[in-house]
DNA sequence: CGACTGACAGATTTCAATATCTGTCAGTCG
DNA sequence: CGACTGACAGATATTGAAATCTGTCAGTCG
């Protein structure tokens, strides 16, 4: 009936697809069965459940968020200073935008990062290895003062957390927001910097 | 049948004493009734509806947590560094207190503040405003660096609005949080501290 | 053989009937 | 008169029977 073989990646495409048209409540594995044109016991050939198969799609969206900072955060000239803090209002840009673009998926992809807390652990540990890189270079450069870059990391995005944890995207349609996330990171940087 | 006259007081201390015990959703105006032996025609006779009796029930609350918190945060000899400090920990260790404690409690209370986002606001306010006068006696007496004390106090709640605001009271579970907690502090102190 | 189906048991969700609740107000009672 | 009651309409919540879903697996098909 079908020529094609059924590969993983087009059965989290599919979810993928659902979950934006119903979403997380209202997806089931036959919705995705049926939207493929396969009886559902094929997904679970590839998928142990349906938890595995959400998993699958938070991951993904997680490694292409990864990837997206990544390729925007890299101004290796700039001052430490200055790449943390295009690091951090990056990071919240990208967050506000997906927010208010699409707020339905965004609290999809809340209720999914919430479900596979292990994956978004993981997603948090990469945003702090970005962060204590900079912090290092700063620490080596003397531009910032002299302390363990693992603990000042976590605590920049501790500090930032209001501005970049999706917990809080209802509250990011205050106007005040900007400005607020402005003096936040103002302030941490100086908090950062060589007295 | 009573003798007594029924005040606005008793009712809701009796509302809190059902939220108490059935929580927020299972609480109904008939139930305060039952407690009190009188009619819920009598409840309306002072609240004018239930969502008003609610907002006294938080009210109060708030209350009773604002003059805990200035009560505690009054050593006026100490530097201006030491104080905000000493406000911050403060603040923190009796939210993390209370939800520890009673989780279920603490929880019904989120609710209530969520309702009535109009009396929270208020009281974040008022938090505000206390964190403002020691940054402004900071930035009087030559400790901190000369910037608007408004911004800064909002600043250093945003900063360290994942130990303080009860959205993240899960994440105080976590063995971390205290260590996290002292970090951030440290790092905004050094912030507004004079360079 | 290996990819896929579909029937099945038990768990979960839906839906409509039923019960309970909110808010009002005419009426009782001291 | 003024504090309180209780019946009422419309809104909301509860319940349990029926429908759907998850996960398994013996069996089909190429």
């Amino acid at each position: 009936m079908r020529g094609e073989p059924l590969d993983a990646e087009t059965i989290v495409s599919a979810t993928e697809e659902m979950l934006r048209r119903h979403g997380p409540e209202k997806t089931t594995v036959l919705d995705v069965a049926r939207q493929l044109g396969v009886s559902h016991g094929s997904v679970y050939r590839h998928f142990a459940s349906k938890a595995a198969l959400r998993e699958a799609v938070i991951r993904r969206w997680l490694d292409q968020a990864r990837d997206e900072l990544a390729a925007a955060a890299h101004n290796s000239e700039l001052p430490p200073a200055e790449r943390l803090r295009t690091l951090l209002t990056t990071m919240f840009a990208t967050k506000w935008a997906k927010a208010r673009e699409d707020p339905e998926l965004f609290a999809t992809f809340r209720v999914l990062a919430a479900e596979h807390s292990t994956v978004s652990s993981g997603h948090v540990g990469f945003l702090i290895a970005q962060v204590r890189d900079i912090v290092s270079d700063g620490v080596a450069s003397g531009d910032f003062a002299a302390r363990e870059p693992e603990v000042l990391a976590r605590a920049v995005l501790n500090a930032t957390s209001r501005f970049h944890d999706p917990t809080h995207a209802a509250e990011w349609h205050s106007p005040e927001t900007e400005a607020d996330a402005a003096a936040v990171v103002a302030l941490i940087l100086d908090g950062l910097r060589t007295r």
